[in-house]
DNA sequence: ACAAAATAGTTTGATATCAAACTAAAAAGG
DNA sequence: CCTTTTTAGTTTGATATCAAACTATTTTGT
């Protein structure tokens, strides 16, 4: 390659097929009405322990606080999640799964792995470390 | 780094905030009602010699076509561009930069050198290169 | 030469997204 | 205490975006 100020093309191109990507494999899994955001809420509700707010979510998956209240209703429409608020303190909503909501982790845990077998294709353990270094170097610049 | 699976949402997270320091340089400028993607086509018409038709925007953006419509009206509306047939293909429409589309140029220019310089802060040439190398071969994986 | 297929672009409808204004609850501070 | 400020979340309004259906041309195949 010559030019290097291509970069932000690339990554909103990398962004979108990934998404593509996503999108797809949820179709295939009969998964029609969830966008790659629902699905950002509800692995980041599988892997955490502690209980989750609203804020909590908005901070994890770099989302307007707003845009997490529509995404929960949806997930809360289709039964994946519940809200119920916390006792201590009435201003704050905690998130958790409903037993239809833990159905969807195997699912999730094979879309994910599909993109990451497709984007490192061809890279081994010491370049994926090495690109995903560069891209937090440059993800602290911004 | 431990793990390398994030890879998404550091991809996502530039995007981002590559596309909020963009918004945010364009206000700066007095620019409020454009979009990154109006950008993208600015900077496509600035930087290309051949007529462009829609179609080509389209792909050259990668957007839906029908995206494209809505962008490009409202570039329209704004007078930074004109919109005419194609006298040879009647399906065909040309877009051209008006006077008032060139001047915004100087600007659009400034806005991707602040972003680039942001974004390859501390890299010399050869690590930009190798980051949009390794950008390319994942680009191309997916 | 004409019917069928392909192509370029628009329209329509749905949705994720953000920012700003708002509501309600808790904390701070005099 | 009681007022002020901060904080958590929702509502509202605007917009970029896509996919699917549609319109209008051009091309193709027989």
């Amino acid at each position: 390659m010559e030019k290097t100020d291509h970069i932000i093309a690339l990554i909103s191109n990398i962004r979108d097929k990934s998404n593509k990507l996503i999108v797809n494999e949820l179709k295939k899994a009969s998964i029609l009405d969830l966008a790659p955001s629902h699905g950002s809420i509800l692995q980041l509700l599988f892997s955490t322990k502690e209980s989750l707010s609203m804020q909590d979510i908005s901070i994890k998956i770099n989302r307007d606080k707003s845009t997490v209240t529509s995404l929960i209703n949806k997930l809360i429409k289709l039964r994946y999640v519940e809200k119920v608020k916390n006792a201590d303190d009435n201003r704050v909503s905690i998130i958790t799964l409903t037993e239809k909501g833990w159905q969807l982790k195997p699912i999730f845990d094979a879309v994910s792995q599909k993109l990451l077998d497709s984007i490192y294709r061809g890279f081994d353990n010491d370049q994926k470390k090495e690109v995903v270094d560069v891209l937090v170097k440059i993800n602290s610049n911004l």
